[in-house]
DNA sequence: CATAATTTTGAAAATGAATTTCAATTTCTT
DNA sequence: AAGAAATTGAAATTCATTTTCAAAATTATG
């Protein structure tokens, strides 16, 4: 499975799921979707926009707005909100679930998984009773390359 | 070490911060402040300001918000964003650092602290370069009470 | 293809929490 | 007591997000 076939599986997705609740497929959406599948990273809808807008100067931030809120409605992207209080959206395209280490000199956001974190954490939820849907870890403080 | 100690130390401890800052210390900051260090749980500037009106007609809310904000500046309080985007503050009097469960049916938000988690945490960043100064971690789903 | 029905678009307006402004008041220093 | 400096609080502002609404585009139907 190579990185255009997923493209398009995912675009397929986006399709039964716009058709299954009654949308229309746009240009616009066509587009948007297209883009920001191939983006990477976490972006906010106005960086989006003007990403978008560089090439499709006709297509305004309130389509690119609703058409992320879209993707992530129907699971292609997840919303995220770090300690700037700003919305962010992230492909999920050939992504799993992973957390966040935010720098705060340089602003970078990577990521990373580990299992054995996950787990521990199923686990203690168990231990108090309490039934995880999801969860948010992030970690704030300097990047390799800031902490020098 | 009882409570009432606790209370009356911190407000020394909030006193000498503020003469630091060369601030001055007001009829209003005290009943916030004596206030605020003897409510439990996780209040939204908002929901403390219409505490505190009860009893002080007189006291704004523009106050109660910049009070809070000093208290989170001097350490004697938390400042959180949970899910919903609303910005809550904690009193740390007698708190260590923990981490939050928070129930999407019943709203409670529990605290828990599991000391092996948060070395992992430590380790984990430690392998990726990254120096940790704070971390964020929350679990979402249903609390005890509201899975039945 | 034509027409009707429904959805989408996007500029502009509205929302709402957080923050700032500013004149009047209070606190602190000398 | 007087002056300097900070605080107060109502109102205004900010700013990301969300909603509104009339025009345009899409889809369904005949
Ligand atoms: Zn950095
Ligand atoms: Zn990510
Ligand atoms: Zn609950
Ligand atoms: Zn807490």
């Amino acid at each position: 499975m190579n990185r255009q076939e997923s493209i398009s599986d995912k675009k397929e997705h986006l399709k039964s799921f716009i058709k299954t609740k009654g949308l229309k497929s746009t240009r616009q959406r066509d587009i948007i979707v297209t883009e920001f599948l191939k983006t990477e990273g976490h972006v906010t809808a106005e960086e989006f926009y003007r990403k978008i807008n560089r090439r499709h100067k006709n297509i305004g931030f309130t389509t690119v707005y609703r058409t992320l809120k879209l993707l992530a409605e129907s699971g292609l992207a997840a919303e995220q909100v770090f300690a700037d209080n700003l919305t962010r959206y992230e492909s999920l395209l050939g992504e799993e679930h992973h957390d966040h280490l935010i720098c705060q000199k340089c602003g970078s956001i990577t990521e990373f998984k580990d299992n054995k974190l996950e787990n521990m954490q199923v686990k203690i939820a168990d231990e108090l009773g309490f039934q995880i849907l999801n969860h948010k870890m992030e970690f704030y403080g300097y990047c390799s390359n800031c902490r020098k």
